[in-house]
DNA sequence: TCTAAGGCCTCCCGTAACAGGAGAGTCAAC
DNA sequence: GTTGACTCTCCTGTTACGGGAGGCCTTAGA
């Protein structure tokens, strides 16, 4: 019989964790004197205590451990246990994976002095219902003539949620851009003349938050896209624009709007 | 401006976790009203809370965010957080992939029944001062004649530790093995006559605790060394053996023994 | 036999990043 | 005015222990 700091030396498991596995039950000493409260340990519980750290070293918890070793439990049920683990290992490697090429990534766009891409994140955003117009225009800032067509169509502007563009070109533009104005809705509304009314598929997206002038976007793209590229994700629909703050009238050079870019996204096949 | 609800609504971030980022200064809200303390956030704080989720996408803590996002950081410093964070990163990668490499030769033995590879574990044990005999004996149960020759040379055996035998031959002998047979110290003693007084080197060892009688512990071997090989470990110097539990007179069938079996190995590279 | 040092006990607090819930106040629509 | 949805603060719980306070127990030395 060993007392616990005895135990603690020959196993290098602390007194603490000891007295802690005592307290849930998932080794009790062997002997507890009843009137000091001294626990003793016999060489016995050397194995079950092997048994605790292995089965930790592999992942289970505390609790699970204590289930499996509780007695009854067969091989069969031990096998799905450890295979069910191995299941969530592998996603956890995965994640943890990605998790290191991004931050490979970030070094290699930091060794060129940019650092927006720290923001970049991906998301899931939900299927939306959108009403709006869609028209070939000159270019990039004529998108805001479309908006007023919008909201002379639909009859209620309360209605109207966050003002978005949607370019469907895959590529820059200088001129004949293919965009598509309108605003995220909370309810479908009757579609009127020639707006849209549609709900927008659910995506995974790229999602860069521009705190700054329109006239900075395209800047905010290249890296953006750069960024999804480098992390070996491919684009997979056009290009969403969510203007989340915009002040009217519209200037190109008000540094107090904030539009989100987002760009879909599918992983591609390692 | 948002009331908290919209604001976790537009960000998909619980209503909870805004409620901690104010309380913690990652990110306060715009504005609070003075007498009923509801939070108010506007659009142009979402920058800062993306750059958040970005950063806590990377591996950072909250902590860590915190200082990044206070301000008064260069470039620099946080090309040498972010050089840190990937260094981590690593190690848990590879860690994560060990355990998984773990897993998947657990299962491999379950598929063949056995179920005692769940017990090994890797240690690391401190160098140890031993006092020893070593002889090549006629077989492995012989090794028990050699514990009286130690303690006859040593004067007190009050001073001698675990016993312990240590197996010279790498591979498994039917007969003439060489053996050493003695007892831990906790402090070095005076050697006396063909005893051996030397500090055993610390090492890296799979640890097996067997509870059962020393005639399996043959099986208990041919398991251990399995475990090693099929976790890609390499053998790195003699076999060792502890004694945790044994009564005397000592028998090869007594089930209530607990004996130790350790393996130095060094993983080999992948 | 007394004493001092160390070992052991229980109880309480802290960890990271929130989630859940209680109880009370607030807001908006009908 | 009322209802129901929202919001507030405060408290507890999560995992696997570590640190420390305050008090009892054991053991070696004087």
């Amino acid at each position: 019989m060993f007392k616990i700091g005895e135990f603690s030396a020959l196993t290098h498991i602390s007194v603490k964790t000891l007295r802690y596995y005592d307290e849930t039950g998932l080794l009790c000493p062997a002997h507890v004197d009843r009137w000091t409260g001294y626990r003793y340990y016999s060489a016995q519980q050397l194995p079950r205590l092997h048994r605790i750290l292995a089965l930790k070293d592999l992942g289970f918890s505390l609790e699970q451990i204590g289930k499996a070793l509780h007695g009854n439990i067969t091989l069969q049920e031990l096998r799905g246990m450890v295979t069910l683990r191995r299941a969530e290992q592998e996603n956890r490697v995965r994640e943890e994976q990605e998790r290191l090429a991004r931050l490979e990534t970030l070094i290699k766009f930091m060794e060129q002095e940019s650092t927006m891409s720290v923001d970049v994140v991906i998301k899931e955003v939900e299927p939306q219902w959108v009403v709006s117009v869609r028209e070939t225009i000159a270019n990039y800032p004529a998108v805001g003539a479309l908006y007023p067509k919008v909201i002379e169509q639909v009859g209620n502007p309360g209605d109207l949620g966050l003002p978005i563009a949607i370019w469907h070109d895959m590529e820059h533009k200088e001129r004949d851009v293919d965009g598509e104005a309108g605003f995220l809705l909370k309810q479908p509304l009757a579609a009127h003349g020639t707006t849209n009314m549609y709900e927008m598929g659910g995506a995974t997206v790229a999602s860069y938050m521009h705190h700054g002038a329109f006239n900075r976007l395209t800047e905010a793209y290249q890296n953006v896209l750069r960024w999804v590229e480098d992390n070996h994700y491919r684009i997979a629909g056009p290009f969403r624009e969510l203007y989340h703050y915009c002040a009217t009238p519209v200037r190109q050079d008000d540094e107090s709007y904030v539009t989100e870019i987002q760009v879909p996204v599918e992983k591609v096949a390692a």
